[in-house]
DNA sequence: TCCATATGCCTAGTGTCGCTAGGGTACAGC
DNA sequence: GCTGTACCCTAGCGACACTAGGCATATGGA
């Protein structure tokens, strides 16, 4: 469970490059070392939502060998989204480690 | 919104030593700095749920002045799933840090 | 040829979680 | 007396992600 964090890890993903929505679930779980292996119905919901924010943008892309493939874009919107969602990241993950992580505590 | 961290939050406050509900209220928003401004109702089911769980165990207390207090302290199951959150905290963290901090890569 | 597996997309329903919005009591200061 | 603060509680709601399904195409082995 990635407990509110989904999005973020979306849109870092797709920061990348452009990618169908099964590659994003593999990308996830290897770039989490497995520690985050998402099944279809958590993404697939998320990647419309997203889309539907405005954040991504999606084509469907039919290839000459395999089967079609939506394949989603990050727009200049999620862009911004995304470096927003980097400093939420970093001051809520700085707060609750001001509890866990007693030799951290919240800086003065 | 503590996103599914906010047991591992009330465990963590309640390890310096017990604490009334209304207490745990104002030394986590103290604690974090003011970004953890938590509603009532956000923590006293929370507590429940603890207490339920085991985790926790309280007492109805009168002092001389003043209103009844319910005073919660940690148990030893609470102190043992306070440990393993703490390690969990930190594998979560750095995972989702592989995606939001890119300086800091999951480590091989 | 047939079947299992992998690829690839999707949705309805559900449980958990934390918040909103209320309710109530007791004490202190104006 | 009235307001503000301390202190406790609950019902209901919305967001989120997961379960559990459905469906179609490509591929490789038996």
């Amino acid at each position: 469970m990635l407990k509110g964090h989904l999005d973020n890890v979306i849109l870092a993903t797709l920061e990348r490059g452009p990618a169908h929505g099964y590659a994003v679930i593999e990308e996830i779980r290897r770039r989490s070392g497995g520690r985050f292996d998402l099944p279809e119905g958590t993404v697939y919901p998320a990647l419309h939502r997203l889309e539907i924010a405005g954040l991504l943008a999606s084509d469907w892309v039919t290839p000459d060998a395999g089967r079609r493939k939506r394949v989603y874009t990050l727009t200049p919107a999620g862009t911004g989204a995304l470096r927003e969602r980097r400093e939420g990241w970093a001051e809520f993950s700085r707060a609750v480690g001001a509890f866990l992580e007693p030799e951290k505590p919240w800086p003065a």
